[in-house]
DNA sequence: TTGTACGCGTTATCAA
DNA sequence: TTGATAACGCGTACAA
């Protein structure tokens, strides 16, 4: 009875079990055949001494953690929007399905360019919210750690490919934007993500481009990049919309797509009190990945869903394809489709009696 | 230029530096003072080797890993609610705050029994979901790992006290039952987490409590256990409402008390279907994390916000409590006050003409 | 400051 | 095939 003692180790259990250390290393690895009368032995004298393999030992001699790292950057204090709670689901599914766990790291946005102290326990890591020239990537690639983003890097000082998952940014808002054009709405806000991001520049060339096709003018004010000031994103809705909206001439805007739900929540919110009706005056799209919340506004908003989950899990996948070193040969960029989920906050214009 | 190389160790850099291993060691967590000089030709080294100590060997010897587990069990697929997401937020937070970070370890509710292979690379673990008898809780006191529990745990076999932190749920329970029936509610209906889970015998006390309190009859079947067939949460409260309110002879009950937010949001699904008002014909509470969602509900959602950040962050706090090995003259248990929203879903039947 | 034992498993290598 | 032996990985800590 070794209570308070310290925990048993391996030469405590081959002692008992009159067996050497090596034996009770395969006994727990399978890596060797043992006879069952000597398994036996081994798993009575582990029973009975409370011994379990010491994971930290195993993991410096066999150089597998079997932990996957997921570094999530934050502005001010940490909120983890529906978007994360997804992907985050999706990760850990992914990786509990190969038997690995998730290590959640979380770095003020400041701290995003100041390299780690010591290397980080894990066999891999996926990273959040690329910046332009993003020096986490630099260093991983320096520690020869494998990683994956997700979004889309623009490093112009790494030249290797770097290997990331994203929606389909571009082709999404083109879509979002062009069904709107197509549906007789001209003058289009878009509430764009932060310009630092990478995502809203592709997003903003979707929704230029969806201009061009249409021959329609684009003006440069229609898409707004949000300011680095906010961190609450609902308060960029609401105020961004009291501003744009609170005119004497009628409402610049029949239709509005901004960056997420709870910019949405902001926008709804500015606009039942500036007595404008959505969809009625104006029609509103959310890309946005909360099916719960735009099932219970009202009106129902209508969403693009970006399958935060599968972004998730894709980017697990293609990690451990990295890990196992085929990536020279694989695809370096896997693309998630975002799906457009139709509801009831957008308007057809063309068959209106305006 | 090693560059396709393992990384290079202490030694190497030891050796370029023209220092001892344990130089290196101390020039970099900082326990001896060094010259500057011999300072600066470390990390020169270092850099020219792309050095960094590994935190695996370090921790297998400090036994320290500088991480702490968070074990969420799921019953079917892992699908974190708001109040997980708020929950883990304050967790991380937490940590991070004392230079942890968070493993997340998802356990799928039939393996809850099965002890690990390996002991986990961790320093303490906060386990959720606690279940009567749970079997995790004896493997960690076996393993002498400190552990903080969230919820409460209610196991007959443990004989010493096992910290937990947990909201005051049947205080909680028994304050929002009363205030319903002093506001003229005699027929309520409780929606309750199911049975296996240690948090619905205290509610259901509670819930009991406030009608005897008040010298009202209460019905057994007024408490509804969530059946364990429901894997959403949203379907139980949708199909649970459907069969109790869709009668021949008006509403049986005049208020609701449901588990979550998305049994709330099942339950207004329902009602609105079979044509009853929220709040003129039944008042509705949820038991809920979610403040964005019960804002945009309609009518906007009662609810008692349980403060989850809360609960992650004391569990954080009481497990480092423990770690330090300060435990014994502790208080082993943390009661996280929950608050009551009260919004536009609850109606005093008292003043009406009825 | 330096040298060195140490922690705790794993994995050749060798022996039976 | 199975079992035993010894070297190894990588920092830390303590005596010299």
């Amino acid at each position: 009875m070794k209570e308070n003692k310290d925990m048993a180790n391996i030469n405590d259990v081959a002692k008992l079990a009159n067996v050497s250390k090596g034996t009770v290393s395969n006994v727990f690895s399978n890596k060797r055949p043992i006879s069952d009368e000597v398994k036996d032995r081994v798993f009575k004298a582990s029973k009975q001494l409370g011994y379990t393999p010491n994971h930290i030992a195993r993991s410096l001699v066999t150089k597998k953690t079997m932990t996957i790292g997921l570094k999530i950057p934050y502005s001010k204090n940490l909120t983890l929007s529906s978007f994360h709670t997804n992907l985050i689901t999706g990760v850990i599914s992914e990786a509990a399905k190969r038997n690995y766990r998730v290590l959640i790291d979380t770095i003020a946005q400041d701290d995003v360019g100041i390299p780690h102290l010591t290397t980080d326990p894990i066999d891999g890591v996926i990273i959040l919210d690329p910046k332009q020239n993003d020096e986490r990537i630099s260093f991983l690639q320096e520690l020869n750690t494998p990683f994956v983003v997700i979004g889309k890097p623009q490093n112009l000082n790494v030249n290797e490919a770097v290997p990331y998952v994203d929606n389909n940014n571009e082709e999404m808002v083109f879509e979002v934007t062009n069904s709107l054009l197509q549906k007789g709405h001209e003058h289009i806000l878009f509430l764009n993500a932060p310009e630092t991001m990478t995502v809203s520049h592709d997003r903003k060339a979707g929704f230029v481009g969806a201009f061009e096709r249409n021959n329609l003018p684009y003006r440069n004010e229609d898409n707004h990049f949000e300011p680095s000031i906010y961190d609450d994103p609902n308060k960029y809705g609401y105020e961004t919309v009291y501003e744009k909206f609170n005119q004497e001439n009628g409402t610049p805007y029949t239709a509005m797509i901004v960056d997420t739900d709870k910019v949405a929540l902001g926008a709804l919110r500015a606009l039942r009190e500036l007595n404008i009706n959505v969809p009625n005056d104006v029609s509103l799209i959310a890309l946005s990945d909360d099916l719960v919340l735009s099932h219970d506004t009202d009106p129902q908003l209508t969403t693009v869903d970006l399958a935060a989950s599968s972004l998730g899990a894709e980017s697990v996948k293609l990690l451990f394809r990295n890990m196992e070193g085929e990536s020279e040969r694989l695809n370096h960029r896997v693309i998630v489709p975002a799906k457009l989920n139709e509801r009831a906050s957008v308007v057809n214009r063309s068959n209106e009696k305006h």
